[in-house]
Parts: C-alpha cells; structure tokens; sequence
DNA sequence: TACTCGAACTAGAGCGCGCTAGTAGAGCGC
DNA sequence: GCGCTCTACTAGCGCGCTCTAGTTCGAGTA
C-alpha cells in the first residue's frame, strides 16, 4: 500500500479511500492509484483490513459436504450475501471434522454471524452460540432458543404427502425417520398424526434412520428381509430426505422390488440431485433459494439492529409427485 | 487478550505464548491463563495474529458446490491439511459466482496456496495465478504449466472401461465428452485409440457435452431420438463422469430404454453418489483421498521451500464393474 | 479585501496480535 | 563474594490497514 502511494504520488490514506471507494478523491487521482496498484499487483489485504474496520463483514456458513440440499443452500447464501455487500466463509462438517472444529474455525476467523445447515448440536450449545455471536438456524428446529430459525413447514409438507399416498389408496405407509436430524421431529409427528387422521392408527410405523443414503439402504433391507419371512411389504414409504430415499431405492431394487410398482417412495428437500435420478424421486420442495434469503436477511437484520427479538421463518414446502409414487399393487 | 493478561496477572506476551503452545511459561501459568481466557471467551483473533505473523497457515480450496466429487477431494484436503497444521478456507464456485471471483476472495484472504478442484480457467490464467501464489491444479490437466498438478491417469481409465466393455462384445461404443472441464480432452483422446487398438475406428463418435447431469440428459435425448428415427441405438456409453451417467441413465429410463440390457453406461469418479445410486454404476474410480494427500503434499512442499520445480502426480483409476455394464443384447 | 466553504488530500493513532530484545531471579561452581 | 546459565517473564515495535482530525487551496460571497 505504501508503494502504491509513493509510486501514484499521494499518501497511503488516499489509496485506502480509493480502495473502499469512498468520496474524498478526485477520479484522476483514482484512476491514478488505481493503475498503479495494477502494475504492482496490489490487492487490499482483508486479514488488516478486518483488523483495523474492526468488522469482517463476513458471514460464516456451517455446511456438510454430502449433504446435497446443503449445496443448493450454500449457493443461494452466496447470492443473497452478496446482495448485502458480505463476504462468505464456508466451513464444512466431514467425516473427521467436527461440528464443533467447524463453528470453531469460522468464529476465530471473526464471522460476524453464523448460519448453520442443519445443525447436529443440541439447544443448549446454540443458546451458548447465541449469545457470543449471531447465530442463524437452518431446518433444524431450536425450541425456546434464541437464536433465529428458518425451516419449512414441515408439518404441511408431511401432510401433502401422506393425503396424496392415501389418496392414491395406500394404507401400510411406513416412515424412516431422520434420528436427530433436523426437522426430523416435526415430521415425525406430523406422520403419526396423519396416519391417525386418516383411521389408520394401527398402521403407524416409524423405522429408525438418519440423512444418509445409508440410512435408507439399511431400512431396505430390513424391509425385504421381513418379506422374505412371511410378512408383507408396506405399499408407501415416506423417507427421511432424498439421500434417505436414495438409499432406501438402491436396496429396493437390487432386491427386485419395483418403485412405485410394488412400493411407493416419497423423498423430502427436492434436492438438486431429486430430479435427476433415473426415475424422478417424487419429494417434498423445500425452496433452498428462498430459505437462503431468509438466513442471510435475518443475520443481516441483526447485525445492523443488536436489540432484536429472536425471529423466525416457516417456508411452506410443495409436494412434487414425480415418478416413485403410485397406486399401491392391491388396489 | 489485554483482559487475559490482566485477569491472569501476567503480560499479554505471556499470553501469546500460551496460546501458541511455545515454550517460555510454567505449566502453572498456563493453566491460569487458558482457564481466565475460557471464563471470558477469549479466543485468539485469526486476522490479527495473521497481520503479526505474516503467515497465514492457510489453504484455500476453490470448489463447485454440485459437484458431488469435489465433495470427497474437500473432505480428504481437511484431514491433510490439519495433518501438516494448515487451516482450510473454501471458496465455491456456483451460479452467479464465477471462477475468478472464488480465487479472488481466496486470494484476498491471504491463503499462502491455492487449490483448485477442476478449474475452468485457461493455462494462462492459472500461470498468472501461479506467479502470485503457490497453486495446484487438481484434475484439469496443464500442459506445460507452472502451477503444480495432481490428476489420474486418464487414458488408463478410459482404456480399462474401453476393455471391459469390448471384451464384453461391445462394438458400438459412443462416448460423451466433458467439454472444457478436467481430464475431458484425455479421456476423449484415449478412448479414441482405445476404439482403434480394437479395431472399431469407424464406429468412433463422440457426443459433445460437460460433466453435468443435464448433459447426460440431453444426450440421452439425442440418442433415443434417432432411434425413433430409425438409427440403432449404440450398445454403450461412455459418459463424462457419474454426474453425465446418472442424467443419461435418467433420460434413457424415461424412454424406456434399460441398463444394462439394451445400453451399457459406465462414469467416470466414483463419486461418493455412484456406488448408492438405486442401481450400481459401473465407474472408472479416482481415489479422492489420495488425490488430496498428494494435492496438499504439493502446496505444503512449496511452502516450506519456495525453489522447487513444476510438481506432478499420477493417479492410477481403477474400474468399478456394477450393474450398468453387461453384454450387448445381440451377443 | 477578507471571509467562508467544500473538495482534495495528509498525519498519525490504533486495531489484536507475534516477536525480538531484554530483565529478574534462582541455582550452581569456584 | 563473583560470574555464569537457565527458566520465566515483560516492554514495545510493527504487521497493513481504517479512521478521525486535521491542513491546504481555489472558488464563491459579502
């Protein structure tokens, strides 16, 4: 910097007004400055700049790599940020790298705010993330926490799902749940009390299962394994989330059971990958754009105005009936 | 950390040292001030300690959020990179934010090195990179480059595919090509002479296209329409990558053309998706994990001794047989 | 002429740390 | 007693920038 300002013939504090592009220099002493920064190939370094604005300007994003509906998130983040003049700092959850390890690393890079993807950490560590930063919730539901929280309605998804299934004439509708996952709870409950809605109470199954394709494989095999010792199959399984769905798909197949033939499947995110598949993954949308408005809207609401009340956003999801769900075989 | 020092009754010096794990205090002195800097969330500032230092410690990965095989080559660079003590800074690429922004913000953050999963850019672009900072290319390939490069042995893969499906009677092999994206123009060269080693050179043709699933699609498409035309259909497809197969595979299905029986695909990555696809994708496997070690390996290297030559690695890709390959029908 | 005023620019403090050079004091041999 | 070394600690500069409080100067105004 202080090249840049002997070499154009000003003082350092010129250069830097010319660099934030504020009022206070003539153009030809920016163009000037700005040539000249060129031919040195100076850029501003954001660690001082950081350092002396007191402020990063910069939102971190806690993300998992496999998590595809993450990716579409992430890049709805880059755009509403941008929009706000923020800057972006991604840390990604992964195999050997914890939540913790990931919050860390974006905290000591002075984010200014926290958005997290499905978060795996429990309230209590928000609250206590909450109150050192802003700190933004994505689909996982943080009861009684303060922090602020976007997810979709997750209820209203589950319940256009299962009306479109019992529409369709299913009664044996089984669920893989996503454990701890987020959102996961809500839907649970959603499932059960649809099934009840519907008088189909004795039929309410829920098979334990996470956000992974794992998850939806495991519950695959249980399920044919069950068949193949007398017991019928379900007609209808509402997954965890796409990957679930995936997974569950995969393990179906190379058993020979045919989607939606013999077993219908519905998803949840409608994730990038949801409608690619060989055979569309009928799912429930979640508008990964328009959460991502959201999560950036509220930590910049925040930042600019400390004294806010925790907020909240419910999304309301779409059923998208694609080509996994159908009229059970009995009907 | 003044609050620290005082607190703990020492100096902030004394601080600096604890947190940095130097030698220069008694164990005493230690314990009290990590227990003061715990009780008042003290925790080091990345970006002052970066100005004071004049190091970084970091790496910084340029990625594109939907490409499910960047997602493994990022899991694998952060267990390397804490390996060697470097930090990990992501940067994506995505819609609305291209390449070079990406770099810039990489670059902006002072990473001492730069690593770009499949890069888009020309070899001149990345030698301008190259000049101000350490970089690696992973998987686009620069011929006479500057910048360090770490890819798989294209033309083994593609040859081990090219076997396996002639050896299975193959004749009519069609290959989609990944464009201007990484190891395309490899993969295409070998699978040329792959067709002519085997005596195939009048059945060569390659469908233009990019390693997404939309061109898989689109190619897919074409394929089925001059079937409906009269054409025959090729009896396999080599595709781009899994992405390009999985999109192919779907528009195939919708047709009702099926894998195996009336077309063999086979992908490129292994790609954490491929192998829980609802069926098995054969695949020419690039072992991400090593990838990154080697990717990382080259950046460190660099690091700690500035003189060294233009660094290159080999990857051997392995095939992966699964459920998308077998005979042709008329065999 | 004497003044006010705004635009263009500058000096210099300070952001939170790391690091070098230094001090204090304990332990030791002679 | 002295000098020596070793450990434990401190003072204070400087990293590259932003920002506040100026200064300078030419144009406009009474």
């Amino acid at each position: 910097m202080a090249d840049v300002a002997a070499r154009a013939g000003v003082s350092r504090a010129l250069v830097s007004i010319v660099f934030r592009n504020q009022p206070g220099a003539s153009q030809e002493t920016r163009d000037r400055v700005l040539q000249v920064a060129d031919e040195i190939g100076y850029r501003p370094d954001s660690a001082a700049r950081l350092l002396a604005r007191g402020r990063s300007r910069a939102l971190g994003v806690l993300f998992t790599v496999h998590q595809t509906f993450h990716a579409d998130l992430v890049e709805g983040i880059y755009a509403q940020a941008e929009h706000h003049g923020y800057d972006v700092l991604l840390s990604a959850t992964a195999q050997g790298r914890s939540e913790a390890k990931a919050v860390e690393a974006l905290l000591s890079h002075r984010c200014e705010a926290v958005i997290l993807l499905g978060a795996d950490a429990t309230t209590a560590d928000l609250d206590v993330l909450g109150q050192r930063t802003v700190a933004v919730s994505v689909s996982r539901r943080m009861p009684g926490s303060l922090i602020d929280f976007v997810h979709s309605a997750e209820g209203k998804g589950v319940r256009q799902a299962m009306d479109h299934l019992v529409g369709e004439g299913h009664r044996r509708i089984v669920h893989i749940d996503g454990g701890r996952g987020p959102g996961s709870a809500e839907r649970r409950r959603a499932y059960r009390a649809a099934m009840r809605r519907h008088g189909l109470e004795a039929e309410i199954r829920v098979i334990p299962g996470n956000h992974t394709e794992e998850s939806g494989i495991e519950a695959g095999r249980l399920l044919v394994a069950e068949r193949d010792a007398g017991e019928p199959l379900p007609t209808a399984v509402l997954a965890a989330n796409d990957r679930c769905a995936m997974g569950l798909m995969m393990a179906l197949a190379r058993s020979g059971v045919e989607v939606p033939k013999e077993v219908s499947v519905i998803g949840y995110d409608d994730s990038h990958l949801s409608h690619l598949m060989p055979v569309g993954l009928t799912t429930v949308r979640q508008d990964a754009g328009l959460m991502a408005e959201h999560a950036v809207g509220f930590a910049v609401r925040r930042l600019e105005n400390k004294t806010l009340e925790p907020q909240e956003a419910v999304i309301d999801p779409k059923l998208v009936i694609r080509d996994t769900s159908g009229p059970p075989r009995e009907v």
